[in-house]
DNA sequence: AAAGGAGGTCACTAGGTCAG
DNA sequence: CTGACCTAGTGACCTCCTTT
């Protein structure tokens, strides 16, 4: 999408981790990776074929960190192909996984993959709320305690009753509800 | 837009939405914008150079309703700007894309977007017809109700069957498919 | 030479899957 | 039963064509 960009990708007003290649603080997404502007420059001086002249004296296996980077040219450009950075287009913006994963999943906490029902989620609490108005009935759950379970990425699974009141609480819409998409195809791959 | 306006442009009768300066009851479509006569003026006013004198007293953040509008014509004007107002031609018919809004998509009643195939449909059922007939069977679609699935914006992923008779019987055409583009190519450059 | 509709694109998600 | 990963769509936005 030529700058459809603008959609969720414009809400990176995030802190990005250390640079991929290096470990110094990063100033983004570049080619492909988190990285510094150092390590960015780096690698776009080297995809236009000066990597040819790239040779290490070691092992190839160098250590790459600030104090390093600059030592050996051909491990520094061959981390920088590890960690992901290509030549191809679009690859200044991060993909949409990875802003997700910096929000918490509105009931666990944990990093989320999306929005899905209208709220941000994680894969698990996506899968468990669809099961239980699809297939459960979850006014059958039962909270064993008081009904005020902390739901956590590692405690989420103690309590169906009070994670399902948690989706509840995160404005979690249970319609509206695709049917089943092959039933609803009738979907016979012969023919 | 020379002045062709007068075909769809001329089905203008409805009602406006509040000036989107004041808040007050609008009069239409001006400069790019729905407001008042009041705003239009004052935005008519301003763009002669008169602009250049306005001062704002407080942080260029002042609220802007039909009591305050007068109190700082420096925030106003700004707002003007911000809502879209410009000083540019042919701009006191709303854009086509403003009319379709408020007609209802004939199948699902979201707002629409244009004719397409015939009838006034939103870019959703566009496109899910357009898919259903160039690669798709719907013959094949079934539903799982009894065949009367409501389709509205919210519902109308539910029942590709129903919204498939929902385009039917708003008289979306199937034919002519015009070729696409490469087959269209394809023979041109045959001959 | 502009309007506007057909068809294309692609970021994004609902629902399915299946190893664990 | 759970949830990481996958597939099949969806629809907002775009390009290019036809028509006026």
């Amino acid at each position: 999408m030529s700058d459809g960009n603008a959609t969720l990708l414009s809400f990176t007003g995030e802190k990005f981790e250390p640079c991929k290649v290096c470990g110094e603080p990063s100033s983004g997404w570049h080619c492909g990776a988190v990285t510094c502007e150092a390590c960015k420059k780096f690698f776009l001086r080297s995809i236009n074929g000066e990597d040819a002249k790239y040779k290490c004296i070691r092992n190839q296996d160098c250590v790459i960190v600030r104090t390093t980077r600059t030592q050996c040219q051909f491990c520094r450009f061959q981390k920088c192909k590890e960690v992901g950075m290509t030549n191809s287009e679009n690859t200044n913006n991060p993909p949409v996984a990875e802003i997700f994963k910096r929000f918490p999943c509105a009931v666990c906490k944990a990093p989320s993959s999306g929005i899905h029902f209208g709220a941000i989620t994680c894969e698990g609490c996506k899968g468990f709320f669809r099961r239980s108005i699809k297939e459960r009935a979850p006014e059958r759950y039962r909270c064993m305690e008081n009904g005020t379970c902390e739901i956590s990425a590692a405690t989420r699974n103690m309590c169906r009753y009070c994670r399902f009141q948690k989706c509840l609480k995160a404005k979690i819409k249970s319609l509206p509800i695709r049917l089943n998409f092959k039933e609803n195809l009738y979907l016979n791959t012969k023919r």
